[in-house]
DNA sequence: ATAGATTTTGGAAGTATTTGCAAGATAAAT
DNA sequence: ATTTATCTTGCAAATACTTCCAAAATCTAT
């Protein structure tokens, strides 16, 4: 790789990311922290980003039109655990489905180097990887709910139903032992088309999920096969999901910082 | 191999993968590193293409109608105009099929007071009115090509086969007696499909797609109710093309009154 | 076709740039 | 205030670039 190429996987990786930390950054343009923070030095210099301590953020970000990335920085780490965690389940050139909503948002953002297919009813998530050509994303067509950025009615289900992929990384409204579900009833059927196409479920939900009910059932616990939460999970609760049958990965920095293939 | 096909395989070869380094060139045309530093040299002079330490990078990929680029202040103010009279042709409540392109999207940021029903496959226009609850967007299905923002592929094309709207909104690459060409063939088939929902078709082309014919043929002019275009067209063209029946609109700062961009 | 001239090619030597590491300095965290 | 993490600076090794030269290929004229 050059050093000129370098700089725009730099800017490329910031400009979805919106901000990285040096040794993330460093991993992914296989480069040694030294080299990374003088490109950063050269790209603050041209006006494409600017470093802060740590790492480096980018300055316009373009992803941002969007209701959706409003500013929870609260629980925006958990998110970004969680979608690093979940990404790490996804082999090479996987067939991925995914779901709108924020968590999954996440998870596609570490997604670019693992699966070349991705099929979502996200605008978001498209918006993601629409400059990243090693991706190859389909979008479902459908109506545009406003608020969301999401893609729904019959054309959507009707991609759904005419689609198989390996994975479908789901979100949803609440987690208990009778099942998943869901509050926005207008994403149900788009949802439940998702879980047919899918050989893998996966489920990406945050600690505020778990006990909680919201209007419409969406699954049983028997579809689920893996959920990828945070370390703020009730124990109990996540105890008995495992009995059930259902793999549970708990994120943390430690596990996050760990081993790389 | 001749040293000019060798330079045009390495002129080719960047433009599919925009970096590269001296010895993956070296290697993809079987030439040593001096040699294809010569040609580098060559080509850079000729501004094919930017040395970089290490390798090169394609100085541009091909400035065209359908490049989204955020900087593209080339011809703004003229597509803002042509996109504001263009935009004065539609009714309120109407259904309109929107192209992609970026003389297309001046007008959809024009459209949002008539409430229209909007079906694109455009992800900018996506986004523009992703927040806009007033329109009620359909986005069609497909594959994300990724410099363009554009939906493409089959599903696009199946998605526009089932529909049918008002007005068609298009973009081209060209336009003479002989009708209106396009450059991009992967966007032919779903123009045609376009074209062939709409009861109304109206062409956005600025002035410097006039005479201009670009490799495929999209439609004859009969096809074609009305052109939107600035005060530069030239006038022959204009008063032929009115002749064949056409309405040619040319928008101009008098229509419409001076707002900033 | 052949000998000589011209251009092109591949490589070598020397110079310049880049990279990764280490040590001291600075800023954040507890 | 102390500890930890991050940043800057300087340096040596690695890598890449330029210039030059000889061999190979191509062209030209007889």
């Amino acid at each position: 790789m050059t050093a000129d190429e370098r700089k725009h996987r730099i800017e490329a990786y910031l400009q979805r990311v919106e901000f990285a930390s040096l040794e993330e950054l460093s991993q992914h343009v296989e480069a040694s922290v030294s080299t990374v923070r003088r490109d950063l030095s050269v790209l603050e210099a041209a006006g494409e980003l600017r470093r802060t301590h740590g790492g480096a953020r980018i300055v316009t970000p373009k992803t941002d039109e969007f209701a959706f990335s409003a500013r929870d920085t609260h629980q925006l780490s958990e998110k970004e655990l969680i979608g690093k965690a979940c990404a790490n389940l996804i082999g090479s050139n996987q067939s991925v489905i995914l779901d709108a909503g924020t968590t999954v948002y996440h998870v596609a953002r570490h997604l670019e180097e693992k699966a070349p297919q991705i099929v979502t009813n996200s605008l978001p998530v498209a918006n993601l990887f629409a400059s990243a050509n090693k991706v190859e994303v389909i979008l479902a067509g459908g109506v545009i709910y406003p608020r969301l950025g999401v893609l729904v009615g019959p054309m959507t289900v009707e991609a759904f139903s005419k689609m198989r992929a390996d994975v479908a990384i789901m979100s949803a409204g609440g987690i208990t032992l009778e099942g998943v579900t869901n509050s926005h009833t207008l994403l149900i059927d788009i949802q439940r088309a998702m879980l047919k196409a899918a050989q893998k479920i996966i489920f990406c939900l945050d600690h505020s999920k778990f006990g909680r009910q919201s209007v419409s059932p969406l699954c049983g616990l028997d579809m689920v096969d893996t959920i990828v939460t945070d370390n703020r999970a009730p124990h109990e609760l996540v105890a008995a999901l495992r009995e059930r049958g259902v793999e549970v990965v708990v994120a943390s920095h430690a596990h996050s910082n760990g081993e790389e293939i």
